[in-house]
DNA sequence: CTTGCAATAGACCGACCGGTCAACTATATT
DNA sequence: AATATAGTTGACCGGTCGGTCTATTGCAAG
């Protein structure tokens, strides 16, 4: 049962929850460090600075949560609109529960980034955009099947912007959630998101 | 000609643009006085912290471009719908002068501090989700009468709930435009706003 | 002319920031 | 046992943070 994980991986852990829960800017190396039980000479041994820190921190944790979740959900063995409802779902209790256990909403850990981050460090907000470019690929493919299989009326929609704003819409209603302080904000948005389309050409 | 600003207007709207372009963390009550032209002691003797600085920012800002976009596109005029895609063109206009002017889509900037400070400072998030409150008003009442005069499809929808899910779609393709540092993404998903509908009791 | 107060000025504070560094230890290889 | 290397330690750096304090100015009312 001896759960033991490497300095790098509490480094990285600490990092996460740290930053999720406050922001990049507010939570110090000092701050990291103490939490993983490491001492700031070792944080600098393994990462050059603070910023190389949260690219390595995106990247693990998105890889944990894409198979986590989006695999888990996006599995091709439910009707396209089915599947994409799902999802919400589990945004929903991951944000419900963050409430109960937290006291806040934290809502988007790579969307927090990004609005924090995004015109102040270039190398950060490509990371995030890389994430996001992957999380949409998840729900394209979703779709994707749902148009070739015309299920529902998703037969001749762009899937490709579809799929993009599906994702708008769900960091949308994220925010809002956090803004409220509330998860159920998520639950009562969530439906508007299955009757999004857009269509080739209509500039 | 001569425009005379008050101390308190030139520290509202340096603090303003700093924040707006970097957040609230990296911008320091020493470099809103500077771009102010106004020494610490200055503005200590206007505002206690920087924190109410901040909801002193957003209120003042809020009020101007209320006036100046909502007022201005929401006037009952013409169809809601036509009114709501005027709405998300203007919001495009603006990210994209920001993007030339100064090589950042930012973004919203009650989003961004929303985002940025919600779990960590009670009051200014709770300034933001009024200003939200205050924006998804214009829109409801667009909707409302859109409905009672049978515009579109739009008779029978749960009007606040639409409204709400709308602003937040329009908070969601902001925030991607400014993770992708290109405002063309929120032309390229503007339209399907408006088929985004809720309605009551699907629950 | 004087009293009083809003506004300005700028030196100063302790705390903390990200990051560096030289010394030390543990481990694996030969 | 000797050596090399990865990992660890904690003191230390200059700079900046939000905020305080005292002294001074400008102006308006008596």
């Amino acid at each position: 049962m001896a759960i033991e994980q490497t300095t790098q991986q509490r480094i990285i852990d600490s990092a996460f929850e740290l930053i999720y829960a406050q922001s990049y800017a507010e939570v110090g190396v000092a701050a990291i460090c103490e939490k993983a039980g490491v001492k700031k000479g070792s944080f600098y041994h393994f990462y050059k600075s603070k910023q190389e820190l949260a690219i390595a921190v995106l990247e693990e944790k998105f890889i944990q949560q894409k198979s986590s979740i989006l695999d888990t959900t996006f599995t091709g063995e439910h009707a396209a609109l089915d599947e994409i409802a799902l999802f919400l779902e589990k945004i929903y209790q991951m944000q419900s529960t963050l409430k109960e256990t937290t006291g806040h909403v934290l809502g988007c850990p790579y969307g927090n980034i990004a609005i924090e981050l995004s015109s102040q460090d270039e190398p950060i907000r490509k990371k995030v955009d890389h994430i996001f470019s992957r999380s949409i690929h998840s729900i394209r493919d979703c779709l994707q099947r749902g148009a070739d299989e015309n299920q529902s009326d998703l037969h001749g929609i762009d899937v490709t912007a579809t799929a993009d704003a599906m994702f708008a819409y769900l960091e949308g209603i994220i925010l809002m959630a956090k803004t409220q302080n509330n998860a159920d904000a998520i639950k009562k948005l969530a439906p508007a998101i299955l009757n999004i389309r857009i269509y080739p050409n209509n500039a």
